[in-house]
DNA sequence: TTATCAGATGCCCCTTAGGGCAATTGTGCT
DNA sequence: AGCACAATTGCCCTAAGGGGCATCTGATAA
């Protein structure tokens, strides 16, 4: 009791620390389990976001989404009182690149496990559970985590900018990189030299590149 | 019978072409079963090769790999006599990548289809089996192992010609992609410009690309 | 010993790239 | 009307890229 009590007034600042770490969001029924992950997870570390239920977790999964960020990872109990740890998981289906899913089960069928796995779920450990594999599970899903959202992030910078760019400079910018050199976009778009050096020189001070290679590169990994 | 008699006499031309189609390894101790998986996979247009054991398999798998090219997978019951299909995935592990393996079980424990999936596998099948749903399955993994394959000649045919390379001109075009100019790389290996652009020249030549835009993105996709 | 090849350079020439400066035109917003 | 901004273009100048031609050296293969 002293220690959910300690846990439940982290600070701010340190919920924010553990949360740079890894979330680990943790669903079961029971509350002692619950309670001996929390405290598993605290030596650790991580930031340990118990819910007693899918729906409890899907109520109350935005907002605590919503003002934490970090890598993180969803370890549930495959069967729980009305909504089941499989149907959560297609209910999330979309959030699973960004948050792995780790199931736990002491009595699944090997229907389950496949109906896991096909979903896309990250690991399915069996009870009784090895506190070092499961650890070893959770830190390589934070790691994809953080990967993926790292990767995501990136993407969605670049998306940004590139909606910076006016139609003339993306379709200059693209013919640069299929190859074409300035006298060949100038006439390919019909302009004069002139005006394709301008859009190309607007084009790479908004990607914020310097230089072919740099330009290149950010087609390569997000696409322009 | 006929059937059995007509397959194994394929022509070499036939064989050739249905293995562009596909490959299907299959295993399964159970004659019968191969029969039926064998005609199935004939009527889809698929080469398929059942092997009656692992030891079988690993002891012929070599020689039908190496005059056979094409997308491939391996369709593989668990319950074997002898080497067990779960420990003839640890002994292939390397190989999983070009050839995916899907599992077919009936009687399996949560631990081995966990095992399968945990060890790379790519799909485990619980008997008894839907006919569409094994299609399915077998077309992604083949399409996956296409896409490996391709992916992994492009590598290595880029690898090789980088061993064309001099030295000098990979640490010139290496300087390259990182960004320098010419005059910036003469100045970083104290030699001329002139000899910077020879090397250059050569470099992109023997990589059989004419920009720099070709250039990078060769670099970004197998690391010269 | 001689042929061959990578490495290195100098000279010279032409094409591209990058950009400053200035001017025009059209459009949408205040 | 007036401003801000995108699109265009011309003129001009410097720097960088690409490459032909020729030379020279050192190491290696025949």
């Amino acid at each position: 009791m002293t220690n959910v009590k300690k846990l439940r007034t982290l600070s701010q600042v340190e919920e924010a620390e553990r949360a740079n770490q890894g979330i680990v969001f943790v669903l079961d029924d029971d509350p002692g389990i619950r309670t001996a992950y929390y405290r598993l997870f605290e030596l650790e570390g991580y930031l340990c976001l118990p819910y007693e239920s899918s729906e409890a977790f899907l109520l109350r999964f935005e907002e605590a989404s919503g003002h934490l960020s970090g890598p993180r990872c969803l370890l549930c109990d495959v069967s729980l009182p009305g909504m089941s740890g499989l149907e959560l998981q297609r209910e999330i289906r979309d959030q699973q690149a960004a948050m792995p899913i780790i199931f736990i089960s002491g009595a699944s069928s090997e229907v389950e496990v496949v109906e896991a796995y096909k979903e896309g779920g990250h690991a399915f450990l069996l009870k009784p559970v090895d506190i070092d594999e499961l650890l070893d599970t959770v830190s390589v899903a934070l790691a994809l985590s953080k990967s993926r959202q790292c990767e995501q992030r990136e993407l969605e910078t670049l998306k940004a900018i590139v909606t910076q760019l006016t139609d003339r400079e993306k379709a200059v910018i693209r013919l640069v990189l299929n190859g074409l050199t300035n006298p060949q976009i100038s006439e390919r778009l019909h302009i004069a030299l002139r005006t394709v050096k301008v859009h190309r020189q607007h084009a790479m001070e908004k990607l914020g590149v310097s230089n072919l290679v740099e330009l290149t590169r950010l087609d390569e990994r997000g696409g322009i």
